[in-house]
This record gives structure tokens, sequence and C-alpha cells, in this order.
DNA sequence: ACGCTGATTGACCACTGGTCGAAAAGATGT
DNA sequence: ACATCTTTTCGACCAGTGGTCAATCAGCGT
């Protein structure tokens, strides 16, 4: 790591391009000349253009999921509410990251990359914490399902999905509808009683 | 439409590099020397060659799709079943559509954005013909949930993401057990007892 | 002062998606 | 057969892209 300060400058100039920027497509040379750094230097602490926008998706969850690991050793939490708040803190990042708006047109292949790299990038790193919380609810009795990486994985998939809002695009109250009835169907799939998830939305 | 038979010749083409070319980008210069026309007539067919990628998947799932929509009135056969169909249809030509391989590192940014197209065409279309067919479950007591397209949707998400694989890329026993998983959420969440639904995997 | 190592740069390259005027190919009426 | 008009076809061309590289620059130990 040469220089650490020039390196974050350019996810910050990135950064700046995707919310200003909106539908069109972003350069290197304009990253460079936002940055206020030569075109040639991006290429000597990224290899390519895809791994700056990979670096930034990584950097902006950074500290989400810490906090998500770290909350995966709280035990005296209950595991749906520690599931909430795991939710909550991507939800704050999740919206402050794509702040750009949809057109009519769905995105370009610029950001079709970045949202897959987004949603790859949260279940990747989430799964593991959320099947150990889901886990340890299972020998604390307060969850009944027989395979918790599939549970985790499969809730990771649809809220990623749904909050991103590019693969299937709607509205916010068809989100919250989904939302609803992925709820239920944890509800009455893993014993607990209907309306007793309902803080989960929030 | 102007001549049909070049239009088509153009998709075939896209679809003959997308099967060989593996990895890297395929221009519009390539799709055209493939289809024996030049690359200005190209233009005169296809607005953008985003435009091309769209039409080629939408292209790919017209067939399955199309049985999927004449299967929602068939209520004759049991809900389920037809569920069952439609997802093997769909699998079918998933699999015929989508033969790259994964090479170590995810897909380019054109990947993404055909993966993104395919995500959200089969899901859209798809959507209103499974609530469809819950609908009329629910009616006829074999399924119990409250938000038959809340729930349709939910199901169509994990699904087609796990079928996609590019999104969350794993080994073929994981999606299995993904799907096992949802299966038995659905049956537990639909009021069905246990291992009824095993025939969805197949 | 000198080298030497790592950081910085912009001119440069092959190539991209897309445009356009002109030429070719059909169609039509006489 | 011709002339006229419309629909297709095309490749040279354009602005701009991601990426490369030899040349430069900055710092520093000696």
């Amino acid at each position: 790591m040469p220089n650490q300060q020039k390196y974050e400058r350019i996810l910050d100039a990135l950064q700046e391009l995707l919310e200003n920027h909106k539908l069109q497509s972003i350069s290197v040379s304009e990253i460079a000349e936002t940055a206020g750094i030569g075109k040639g230097s991006i290429y000597y602490y990224f290899p390519s253009k895809d791994a700056i926008l990979e670096a930034l998706v990584e950097r902006s969850y950074e500290k989400p999921l810490q906090t998500a690991k770290a909350l995966a050793g709280r035990t005296e939490i209950p595991p749906f509410i520690r599931m909430a708040m795991i939710f909550e803190a991507c939800r704050n990042s999740s919206s402050e990251f794509i702040k750009s708006e949809n057109n009519k047109n769905s995105g370009t292949q610029e950001k079709s990359f970045l949202h897959q790299k987004y949603i790859n990038h949260i279940i990747t790193e989430l799964k593991p914490v959320l099947a150990e919380i889901i886990r340890q609810g299972i020998k604390a009795g307060q969850i009944c399902f027989s395979d918790p990486d599939a549970l985790a994985e499969i809730v990771l998939i649809v809220l990623t999905v749904k909050m991103d809002n590019t693969l299937v695009p709607s509205s916010k109250e068809e989100i919250e509808n989904t939302i609803s009835a992925l709820i239920s169907l944890l509800e009455k799939g893993t014993d607990n009683p209907p309306g007793s998830l309902n803080f989960l939305i929030s």
C-alpha cells in the first residue's frame, strides 16, 4: 500500500461522480480529474476500472458489516432482534450509497455491474453471520429450522434484491408488502407465532 | 418490421458469440461480422447495443413463458404441480441460454447487464402467472397464505437468483440445499405437510 | 553531488458504440 | 424500358473509452 491517501481519494472521487453524474457513464479520465491526479496514476493504485467500483462497494459497507459481525457474539440479545439490527445498519448505508434515481429506462451496463457487486458482497459477507445467529437461535429453542445456512441465504437474497430495487423495480409499498410476506413466511416457517416478528419492519 | 430475417440473424449472431467468446466483451462489429451484414445495418434494426441484448433475452424465454401463461388456466392440475412445471420449462431454457463457464473472476460489465436483464424479465413476466396460480390454490384450500403476489415474488426472486448463479455463485449442492430450504419454508408457511412438495426438486 | 527506488504523468494505442451521406436494391407508375 | 421514389445496406468516420508506457519527478541514503 504505497500511498493510502491517494487510494482513498480515488474512491472519494468515484463516489462523488456516482452521486452527481447520475445517468451517463463515468470515465476513468473523469475519476482522475475529480481526484486531482493524472489518469496514469489511477492504474498505479487499481488494476482496472472494475476494481475501483469493486473497492468502492467494499469500502461503503465496511462499517455496517463490521458491526454486523460484532453482533454475532452478543448472544444475550434475542436472535431476531439482532437480525433486525443488522438490516437496519445495512439499510442506512444502502440508501446513502445508492441514491441514484430510477429514470424510465433501466441502468446502464456500468450501473448493473455495480448493483451486482453490491448484492454479491452483502450476501457473501452477511450470510455466515446471519447463519450463526440463526444457529444460536435454534440451539436456544427460539427458532425451528433444519438448514440455517440456507435460511440465511434465502432471507438475504430477498432482502438485498428488494432493497437494491434494480432487478425488480417496484414502489415503496410493494417492497413493504414483499418484506411483510417474507416475515410471515419466516414466522410460520420457524414456528414463531404470527405477528411476533413485525418489529422487523421499521 | 422491415426484414424479420435479418433481425433474427442478428440475434442468432449474438447468441453464437455469447456461447463461444466466453469471457471478453462482444463488440457490435463482431456481431455484424458474424451475422454477415454491415455494421451500419445493425443500427437499422436496433437502436442500441443494449437493445440487442434485451431482445435476445426476450426471445430466449418466449416459449417457456408462453407455456407458463397457458398453464395458468389449467385449473384441473394442482397448483404446486403447475408451479413445478413452470420451473422445469424455465430451467431448461436457462441452462441452454447461459452456458458460459464461470472463470475465477466474476463477469464483465457486459455479462452482469445480461444477467440483470434475465432476472428482471423472468420475474416480471412470471410473477402475475404464479400469483394467479397461488390465488387459485388458496381458493381451493390447498394453500394458505395472505398475500399471493408477494409470495410469488419471493419464490421467483430466490429461484431466479439461484438458477442464474451469478449474484451469489455457489456449487450445485448449495443450490439444491437452498431450494430445499425454500420448499420446506413454503410447506410450513402455506400449511402443507412437510415433504409434500419434495417433487419440486427434480 | 550522485544514484536509485518508487510515484506520477500525459501522450499514445487499439478499439468501442454510434452516426451519416451515399450508394445499392426494390417498388411503382407510365 | 425508363424514371422516380422509398427502403436497405454499408463502411468511413467521429468522439471518446479503458489501458499502456517511456519519460519524468521527488525523496533519500551515501
